[in-house]
DNA sequence: GTTGTAAGTGTACGATGTAAGTGTGTCAAG
DNA sequence: CTTGACACACTTACATCGTACACTTACAAC
C-alpha cells in the first residue's frame, strides 16, 4: 500500500537529514484523517495538515485539487473501510447488517456524518453502497417505483448514519442529586419531556446520558423501517388519510 | 415588535443623515435570515451582515455573543416561524401535520437543515417542539420508552427535514438525448441503480430530476413510520434476529 | 550533458472572526 | 443645568484560514 519508507515514518515536525518519504495523496488523506479522528475534523487545517507531514501548505495542492476535494477525499477513505455490501439472502439481513457495520466504521470517524452531511457530493465509493442497495431491493422483488421509495426512507441510514439531534448525552453527570435536579428544571419548562423521563425511572430504564443506548436506538429504528418497507413490497401499506 | 423607527427602514448601505434605526437582537437575526436565504449561509459574515444594516461589524457584537450565537439565533427564528403544533385528536395526524409544517417552512430557508445539523444546539424553541412530540405520543398511550424510541426513529424529521444525501438533483438536463447518455454512463457503472431507473421509466414514472417528488417521498417515509410506530405501540412489531 | 516535468518552497493576498480601546449619545441623579 | 454612567457604535489590529503565483529543486529521458 504505503510506498518503499525504508526509514519507517518520520511524522511531525522532525526534519532529519534521512532522504524524506513522498507525499501522496493517500498520505495526505489518511493523515488527515488521523487528526480529524484525534482532535476533530477543524483542527484539519492546509498548514497543520502540511506540519504533520513534515511539508509546507502548498506541497498538499500536488496531491489534492483544494481543501473541498481534501475533505470528499477524506469522507471516501472513510466509506472504502467499510466492509463490502453484505449478500445474505434475505433482504432485510443484507441491508441490516450492511448499515451496522458501515455504521461501526463511522463510530471511529465521528465526524465524518457531519461533513458528509454538509456537502453531500456523491463519490464513486458512496454511489457503489447505493447501488448495492438498490440491487438487493431490487432482487427482494421490490419494484422500481418502490426501491426509489425505500431509499427516500433509509436516506442517509444507508452509509451508516442518521441525524443525531441528541449527541453527547450533553454532559450527563453522575452525581444523582445533580441529576435530580436536572430532571426537575427540565420538567418544570418541558412538562412532556419530564413526564417521559419520569415514567421511563419508574420503570427502571434511564432515558438520560448513558442510559441512552444510541446503538440499540440505531437497530431498533432500522428495523422498524425495515419492516415498514417489508409491507410497503408486499402492498400492504394503508396511510390515513 | 420593532423600535419606533419614524423614518422607514434605511437599510444597505445608504447613509443618510436621517436618525438611523437602532440596532436590536432581533433585527440583526432577521437581516441574516434574509440574506441566508437569498445568498446562502456561506454569505453570512458578520462584515457583509454588517454592512447590510447600515452598521460596523464589531457592532453586532453588542446583540450577539459571537458567530455562533448568531447562527442559532437564526435557527431559533425559523422555528419560531413554525405553526404551533397541532393537537388533532389522531396522534398520527397531529405528528404528520406538525412535521409537514414545519417542513414548508424549512422550504423557504433551505440553508436551516445544514446549520441545525452541523451543530444540534437544542435551544428552548426547538425544544418546544419536541416536547409537543412527547406530549402526543405519551397521550396516545405509547410508554415513556416507546416514547423514547419514537423520538430516535423520528429523527429530524420532527422539525421537517430529513439527512437529504441527493440533493438539487444535480442538475438534470431537458434533452432527451442527455438524459439518455446519463441513464447510460449510470448504468454502466451502477448496474442496479440503472436497472431501477430503466424499470421505473418503463412504468411512466421518472426518478431522476424533478421527477423525483421530494415533498411526495418525505410524506411517504413519514407515514411509513407512523405506521411502524403504531405498530410498535400495538406491541405487534416483529424484529428478524 | 541538456532538458522537461513533477513536486516542494516561499511569499503574499484577501477574507474571516473577534479582542481591545475609543468615542458619543441618552438619560437619571444631583 | 451639570455631571456621571451606561449603552452602543466605531476604529484599529491581529491571528488564522485557503490559496494564487513564482521560484527552486530532483530526477528521468534523450
Amino acid at each position: 500500500m504505503s510506498p518503499p519508507d525504508s526509514t519507517g515514518a518520520q511524522e511531525s515536525g522532525t526534519p532529519s537529514s534521512e532522504q524524506r518519504v513522498p507525499l501522496s495523496r493517500e498520505r495526505v488523506l489518511t493523515t488527515a484523517v488521523a487528526i480529524a479522528d484525534e482532535h476533530g475534523i477543524e483542527a484539519v487545517s492546509m498548514r497543520r495538515l502540511g506540519h504533520e507531514l513534515g511539508v509546507e501548505a502548498m506541497s498538499l495542492y500536488n496531491h489534492v485539487a483544494n481543501k473541498d476535494a481534501l475533505l470528499t477525499g477524506m469522507v471516501d477513505v472513510v466509506v472504502e473501510e467499510m466492509p463490502p455490501p453484505s449478500e445474505d439472502p434475505d433482504w432485510r439481513v443484507a441491508l441490516r447488517t450492511t448499515m451496522l457495520e458501515a455504521r461501526a466504521v463511522l463510530m471511529r470517524h465521528q465526524w465524518a456524518p457531519r461533513v458528509i452531511g454538509e456537502r453531500s457530493e456523491l463519490t464513486h465509493p458512496i454511489m457503489l453502497r447505493f447501488d448495492a442497495a438498490v440491487g438487493t431491493l431490487l432482487r427482494a422483488g421490490f419494484t422500481a417505483d418502490q426501491t426509489h421509495h425505500a431509499l427516500h426512507v433509509l436516506g442517509s441510514r444507508i452509509l451508516g448514519f442518521t441525524q443525531e439531534l441528541f449527541n453527547d448525552s450533553d454532559a450527563m453527570s453522575d452525581d444523582p442529586d445533580i441529576v435530580a435536579l436536572m430532571i426537575k428544571e427540565m420538567s418544570a419548562a418541558y412538562p412532556s419531556i419530564g413526564a417521559m423521563i419520569h415514567a421511563a425511572q419508574h420503570d427502571g430504564a434511564s432515558i438520560l446520558g448513558d442510559g441512552c443506548d444510541d446503538q440499540y436506538e440505531f437497530e431498533l429504528a432500522l428495523d422498524l423501517i425495515l419492516n415498514g418497507l417489508e409491507r410497503l413490497r408486499r402492498g400492504e401499506l394503508h396511510v390515513p388519510h
